[in-house]
DNA sequence: CCGCTAAATGAATGCCGTTCATTTATTAGA
DNA sequence: TCTAATAAATGAACGGCATTCATTTAGCGG
């Protein structure tokens, strides 16, 4: 719980204890037993885990690889994680510190709004492999999370929202996020019908005329449906 | 390569061949070589599959249960899919084929997409785990996916739509279900702040009053959701 | 000083998706 | 009608995965 930010700072620890022999690329061994200074924390490990996401994708993220990225044993994290599931939700509480509020207070509601959708989905976009992860998962466990909540939810109050609509207009808006999320991953060519073009022919014209509306088709879907969202959700306000 | 439509009405083969030994419990051993009649098609394989994920939920779909529910050795079953992945799209569009769209020329289009957005929501609700390859899957792979499509793309023209906007106005929807789908999963207690309640007064009390609201939260919020975005979407009507 | 606990290693486990060589049956073509 | 190609099954094997356990070592509290 200490999550000492310090000793994250310089490079692991392993570094200064190595390099006996000059030319040694830096893959020396360390001796079993508890080292003098703590090598993992969950800071390093969050930031470990992103680096392997951003280098490799969610594909690349193992616990051995992970090990490796430290530079230490897989089985050295279970000490401070239970399971892989833990080092998601690291990464998840992290990234949601990243998504922008500020509007609340400061803008109007529809516009704070926007601001925090789009921060949003922009965020997790990169990161759909953490949805599944964050529905089930209870805020309790992520505070950062939980600080969003609070100030997302004193914005809603503020603009006059009954008390009672509050969380589910919230869910509402997340929902949509999260599915838009996923939008921005779809391949361009996801609506091409292919050889069944023939027996689809509103779709078809439906989708060769979207190809005419500039700007990314993800969007452009998820403007529309935004919007849509504000004013009819806005229009519950008391 | 041939997909043969025929072969997939009836049975699949296994039942007919299987139980020679009336009480035998179905362990018996086929010999290696080709069989007399085809065990493996992909009906049987879609069918085994939803069995098995009635049964042990999604966890409990590995390749190699499937292939035992079916009686088969692992690798027969490559000889039909190339990776699981093409399993899970048997199942998605096996699954797509059970959406009510029959409100699309029957009733208004308010009505017709309320119809068919509980029920897709629903149908998926059960299956999560399909969200990310729907995401990713190219419809051509998928014929039921295609026809959905094409029903609803002809509602949403009839119904005053400018081509252009049918498309990115069903992702908005679909990006809606598809989020509310994981929400119908999301445990109740999801949103108890915990110890951590004090710092976020705004949110907690919002939390507790939405207590008072009759019906399933994800449900309220679902429906809240969808209003907004049909009588929103609905205004861009020519 | 001594024992407990924390934090590391390294070996081992069981499951998973997938591949490959092999066997056998069907089918197409000369 | 023989024959070669192909299709569909078995069973053994593979590498990778998350996770567990015994062991070693270091620091801390009584």
């Amino acid at each position: 719980m200490l999550e000492t930010t310090n000793e994250r700072a310089g490079m692991p620890a392993v570094s200064a204890t190595q390099g006996r022999s000059p030319g040694n690329a830096g893959t020396q061994r360390r001796k079993a037993g508890r080292p003098s200074a703590a090598v993992l924390d969950k800071a390093g490990i969050t930031a470990g885990a992103l680096k392997l996401i951003s280098r490799k994708g969610y594909d690349g993220l193992t616990m051995a690889a992970l090990a490796k990225q430290l530079e230490v044993a897989p089985s050295a994290l279970y000490n401070h994680v239970a399971a892989k599931r833990d080092v998601l939700l690291l990464v998840e509480d992290h990234l949601t510190a990243l998504v922008d509020v500020s509007g609340f207070g400061t803008a109007s509601w529809e516009q704070a709004v926007r601001t925090w959708a789009w921060s949003y989905r922009n965020v997790f976009a990169e990161h759909t492999p953490l949805i599944p992860v964050i529905a089930v998962l209870p805020v309790t466990d992520a505070p950062q999370t939980l600080a969003m909540y609070e100030t997302v939810s004193k914005g809603f109050l503020a603009a006059g929202f009954p008390q009672e609509r509050v969380v589910s207009s919230i869910v509402a808006l997340e929902s949509f996020i999260f599915g838009s999320a996923y939008d921005v991953t779809a391949p361009e060519d996801i609506f091409e019908s292919g050889s069944m073009a023939e027996s689809t022919p509103n779709f078809t014209a439906a989708v060769r005329s979207s190809a005419g509306v500039p700007g990314r088709p993800a969007d452009v879907a998820f403007e529309l449906g935004l919007e849509a969202l504000i004013s009819g959700l806005g229009a519950l306000r008391g």
